[in-house]
DNA sequence: GAGTATTGCCTGCATATGCAGATAATGCCA
DNA sequence: TGGCATTATCTGCATATGCAGGCAATACTC
């Protein structure tokens, strides 16, 4: 036959990857259309969530936290120091290390974009039902876990 | 407080969209890993298992199929169609239109990645369990149907 | 049939993302 | 202490991804 398996078929229509992904870059464009008013993405948010004030953390250590490669939250870095959201100063003990933390315009700005963020979040909330949500997240994170 | 959410917490460690995506760059890691002896990513896999031999599609049908942008599709074509797995031409009826369609090269291309997509898939079965796995794949066509 | 709106696709621009390799600073051991 | 492995970060390169804008072709309206 010259098919391809239909959606939801045991083919690659249900291919766990695809399908994530596809749900990745939805939920993307939603939680950035609701945080553009506040000019930062859902990544962005994430990376100030992960941050202190006083304590700076390391860029390797925050990567490891965000599952991300250290290069990709370096670069992710840039524009956000630029922004006055965080400080990057050389860790003393150590003058390899770059120690992140966020400044009080950051923490500013992560309290007033909160709200874009909560109305994205509810948004997929409607969308999914609260026990699906509840559900999907505990999938998530036992994902994370055996990964 | 200088505190940020603790994963878990109600707070942004909740966040549907940065756990969605987190699960996204980590399964497109174990697929494209699998698939990468076969010189194919999960997404070109996913592309070409959405063509026929026969009938062209559109470009934009096709990226409406994938829940992409068209430009994306546009570009991810590029690569398949020099490689020879699909070949594109004008639609007879509407000039504007490319048709897309899987040449016999695409075809085998196809049936010989589909083993090592199969062993990605067993891979992430594993690390998540049948239960809920299918009940990921259930929550995510859910959502796909509601956004 | 001319003028306008719509459609289909592509290119330019921007971000996200990871890997491999380069650099610099540390740690370790003879 | 010299030399080598390790570690922390960054840069170069590549793909994925979407949006805005541009071009060409088609559809619609009067």
């Amino acid at each position: 036959m010259d098919t391809q398996s239909p959606p939801g078929n045991d083919g690659i229509g249900a291919c766990t990857a695809l399908k994530v992904r596809k749900l990745a870059r939805k939920v993307t464009q939603i939680y950035d259309e609701a945080l553009a008013p506040h000019g930062l993405t859902v990544g962005q948010i994430g990376l100030l969530a992960s941050l202190r004030r006083r304590e700076g953390i390391a860029v390797g250590l925050l990567a490891e936290r965000l599952s991300a490669d250290a290069s990709t939250v370096s670069r992710l870095l840039r524009p956000l120091e630029a922004a006055g959201f965080l400080a990057i100063e050389a860790d003393p003990t150590d003058r390899r290390a770059r120690l992140v933390r966020l400044t009080d315009a950051g923490a500013e700005k992560r309290r007033d974009a909160a709200a874009g963020w909560a109305a994205a979040q509810d948004r997929v909330r409607e969308a999914l039902g609260d026990g699906r949500l509840a559900t999907l997240h505990f999938i998530l994170d036992d994902a994370h876990a055996h990964f």
